[in-house]
DNA sequence: ATTATCTATAGATCTATAGATAATGC
DNA sequence: ATTATCTATAGATCTATAGATAATGC
């Protein structure tokens, strides 16, 4: 049950196709990619991408997997008493580095995420970042840090797509910096937008 | 310079194609519906949908802007000094009356209001809702009700791509009314998820 | 021998564009 | 005569699937 040869070699086209399909994106954007051009540079058959993936889609789908799951790590590995801003300024800060740099993916990346997100359950992924989120929020609600009056779970999902609007809000508009987006994205969500009087 | 025969024509073939697609849209699913499909049963020949809609994308672009403007209007008529959460709730009534029986349409849309909505500039239609939203959240700045530390414009946005998130994951899950999910989006827009203390 | 991975191929669907028709405005 | 609207057609691209090859496990 060990990884066999076949094993290696299919997960090392299925990464050639992965970042040449990246690159092609990035290139040509996303609607305009051609999958052949993606196997050219692969250096595959046309059909073989879709062996590995069902559409184009599929590979941005794993672009959300594989940047989520250090975030997961990351919030996963915060002190198990650590307050929600901090919570939410790891997660803020991960997505900051993680796709700064990445603006052509990411308004694609995120209306498709906009999908994923809410077509799968959290507990589809226990160590996934919705469900380690939807614990902290948790202990929040238990701390009477937050309302007890909404689900976790809906409230970190909540969370995350209010992320990913802010995320593809700022990759189209010419605003100031992605960390400044998702601040706000954090101070709206823990303090809202309206002003205490007093 | 009045409306020619050709104008209604062209009108009442773009009108056809629109149902149409809509139509084949709820009945397979915005990705699997074919414009062979629409075309049949708008009666014209298939590159007569592509002379009036580059992509069937723009079907749903032309679906948020027909639905959008009736808000825009019932916003405008509120009372100039109407509170934020009267101009709110006046946003998610309207939505969930347009939205509530149109489930399946709801995701696609929504991913493309995600681009459309952050790729266009408000001041495109000054009578547009991110428009007159935006005029309202400066009102509610200068009368102390919203921090000063945002762009109203920008409050906004983020405001209309929480309903839009909220929408999206309402259409996919098995929670409760959609009015429900877009009063918690109103709420922790409003005053945050933080439980106040004291 | 069986199965997983990949290729080759046929048919479906889309996209670009040349051409037909009828309304328009001079 | 010119132009807008729509059609017909060719070529590009995608999707479904039959088939080839080589690794696997008995």
């Amino acid at each position: 049950m060990g990884e066999t040869s076949r094993d290696r070699q299919r997960e090392a086209t299925r990464q050639r196709l992965y970042e040449a399909a990246l690159g092609i994106f990035r290139r040509d954007g996303f609607r305009d990619a051609r999958v052949d051009d993606i196997t050219l540079v692969a250096g595959v058959s046309r059909t073989a991408f879709y062996f590995h993936f069902p559409t184009k889609e599929d590979v941005l789908t794993e672009l959300i997997r594989r940047t989520e799951a250090p975030i997961a790590v990351a919030v996963s590995e915060l002190h198990p008493d650590a307050e929600l801003p901090t919570v939410l300024e790891t997660v803020t800060d991960w997505l900051t580095r993680t796709w700064q740099d990445e603006r052509a993916l990411i308004v694609d990346t995120m209306a498709i995420g906009l999908r994923v997100e809410s077509a799968t359950s959290p507990e589809a992924n226990p160590n996934g970042l919705r469900a380690q989120l939807a614990a902290r929020f948790e202990r929040a609600v238990q701390n009477g840090v937050l309302h007890d009056a909404q689900r976790p779970a809906a409230l970190a999902d909540l969370y995350l797509l209010n992320c990913m609007s802010a995320m593809a809000s700022w990759a189209q508009g010419e605003g100031r910096g992605l960390i400044e987006a998702l601040q706000l994205a954090n101070q709206l969500f823990l303090n809202g937008a309206r002003r205490r009087l007093g």
